[in-house]
DNA sequence: ACAAACTTTAGAATCATTATAAACTACGAA
DNA sequence: TTCGTAGTTTATAATGATTCTAAAGTTTGT
């Protein structure tokens, strides 16, 4: 089965029609071994200088808050001023270099366990996130 | 020595004029014993509700600005629109919850020892920073 | 009291993101 | 295949947070 068929069958199977905008999206994101990470305006000139059909920005926004709904992607929680996405949907964490404004993945294998001794009454943990901040 | 005396010399040892802006800037910030988090939007409704000297929003921002430059507040990486900080400065992490929207300061008693194996070239680590999602 | 440097401010500008509503497309039923 | 409906895309406008600007005001050392 190629990609493309992949990438069908998974929109289709996330109630999402398979558009070609949405096809492209996902080759832009996943047709890599590599994971990456990326904000909404990387992702737009990716698609957008490397091929014929231009997508809007508004389907970008909405194709990737779709896809973060599914859990196609994750949010990293940062702050910066535009939110940042990671294709690496694997519990895991991140350096952030603060001198080169980049993130680096820190495999959960990277970390060591995390204990969270605290307990609020009613909630339960959905996540676990670790931002290491990297300087020179 | 009075509170308002303290924020007099706090701003000069870092620079800052202790200007009448500042001065209350810092006592909504510090005068509590207890820190909490906030939004720019929250602490100019704070200050603006309750005094009669209203702060430009602008001065906020700069003054929340030159706070965190100098170590006295700290901004919270999250991954919301807008951004939050926390007048707690002490090495600490943070639950979120994803239903309420409410931050919850986890100290580091809270959260067993963090350990990461990975290692950058060139780089050392600034800080380490733990959010956990929490969900009912 | 004075000049220089620093601050504050209102308002404009910018940037990321979301909303709108009209044109377009996919899809299942007939 | 054709049609109607529901879902999608798009340009553009709207919003909201944040930053910039430049003029007016304040602080400070002398």
């Amino acid at each position: 089965m190629n990609l493309t068929s992949i990438y069908d069958k998974k929109l289709r199977n996330s109630g999402l029609r398979p558009t070609k905008q949405r096809i492209k999206i996902c080759e832009a994101l996943f047709d890599s071994e590599k994971t990456f990470h990326f904000s909404i305006n990387d992702l737009a000139n990716i698609i957008n200088n490397k091929s014929s059909l231009k997508i809007s920005l508004a389907t970008i926004y909405n194709t990737v808050h779709a896809f973060k709904e599914k859990g196609y992607l994750k949010q990293i929680p940062l702050n910066t001023n535009q939110a940042y996405f990671d294709t690496n949907i694997s519990d895991h964490h991140h350096f952030y270099d603060v001198n080169d404004k980049k993130l680096i993945d820190l495999d959960n294998s990277d970390v060591g366990p995390i204990n969270i001794y605290k307990k609020i009454n009613g909630k339960k943990i959905k996540s676990i996130e670790v931002l290491v901040k990297l300087e020179d």
